[in-house]
DNA sequence: TTTTGTGAAGTTTTTCACAGCG
DNA sequence: CGCTGTGAAAAACTTCACAAAA
């Protein structure tokens, strides 16, 4: 069952607004509200939603746990990621300490740094070593997601560590360059000066008129 | 003269890619080159690229300094964007430090924050206010982008004072939750946990076969 | 009566394929 | 000859509109 791109851009807004929800303590959202919330048509909401299944209640809406607990099966199954991070700077320190990566779904086995200060050291609880060590560690540890977080110029050392390990599956990358993977090889990439870029061209756009 | 948003996604991306050309001191790439570094048909490399006017040569390619300056006067023309932060965490400090923010096309003007001990210092080499006075001085130094780093919890209100002020008119958020504006400003998310979960999806469906 | 689920219609975006130019 | 620029075709995605269920 393929799930289009644009779908699991959505899917994953609809999680986080139903985490809120559940959390607020709300039965019951209707497809319209949701779309309000979110800025997304009634429609598409009910278009995505109802792709997996019926789920609804038709003349009353969605019932709030029901559906968040529908869409965290569909987003990811039940078990415990390993990962690590590569490049503990300020960033990384941040993405460490932020609180969606503390979820149990997701298990830091290695950091990963050149700085002889930080390697050796433990850093949110979380033994660094040297990027030297990089391929032998993430074999050794079965790491299968590797976050980037490394200047752009060591970027693609670390990814070609990551493939030389054999297990590493995917990399979620926040160095803002492109870098090249064999087919097989998942890359996200989040360019955080990209976004700004983006924001700053449609507003220059309507400016304009 | 519209452009359709995944346009300007990638020409977000070629913008990126060329200054990494430009450096190297490439003189000539072609679609074919620019689509093998970054993923795309080149088909749809020249679509993008010509939709702008012809720039590229029959036969040779593309000069990557005329294009890098083409795609760059298309992306955001030569001025100064007034920008500030708030939530001086670790998140807000790594952008602040960010390699891609100390473009001479951005000053940051204010920084904003609750914490005692940073409101009245400078950080990075800018002064912090307490989250109180953030309309006022928003409005004072005539900000037209705000950048978000505060807490889930924090964002809507932040979002609010930022419309009060009447002068931002875009935020680039990293806060993990939903924000409501008002028709007219923009908002662009960058949902740091979000982009993981995405990874995450396409792997579990990789492994499903 | 309200709100879902869903074919069908509409719109947008991508890809193809080839003419045209250096 | 090689590579761009571009209409036309194909694919992907969104919206509409309404039947069906609670």
């Amino acid at each position: 069952m393929k799930v289009a791109e644009p779908t699991v851009e959505r899917l994953v807004q609809y999680y986080r607004l139903l985490a809120q929800l559940h959390e607020e303590g709300r039965r019951v959202v209707s497809s319209q509200q949701i779309g309000q919330m979110l800025g997304i048509k009634a429609s598409q909401v009910r278009k995505d939603l109802s792709y997996f299944g019926e789920i609804g209640k038709r003349g009353v809406g969605y019932h709030v746990d029901r559906l968040y607990e529908h869409v965290m099966k569909i987003l990811s199954p039940p078990r415990v990621w390993n990962l690590a991070l590569a490049g503990v700077g300020r960033l990384g320190e941040a993405l460490l300490g932020h609180k969606a990566f503390q979820s149990k779904k997701f298990h830091f086995s290695a950091l990963f740094d050149v700085d002889p200060r930080k390697v050796g050291s433990q850093i949110s609880g979380v033994l660094c070593y040297h990027f030297d060590e990089m391929a032998a560690v993430l074999r050794e540890k079965g790491i299968e997601v590797l976050i980037l977080t490394v200047p752009a110029v060591s970027a693609q050392a670390c990814v070609d560590r990551a493939i030389e390990s054999g297990c590493v599956k995917g990399i979620l990358s926040f160095s803002p360059t492109p870098v090249v993977v064999p087919e097989g090889m998942l890359v996200y990439s989040v360019d955080i000066a990209a976004e700004l870029e983006k924001l700053l061209f449609y507003l220059k756009e309507r400016e304009a008129h």
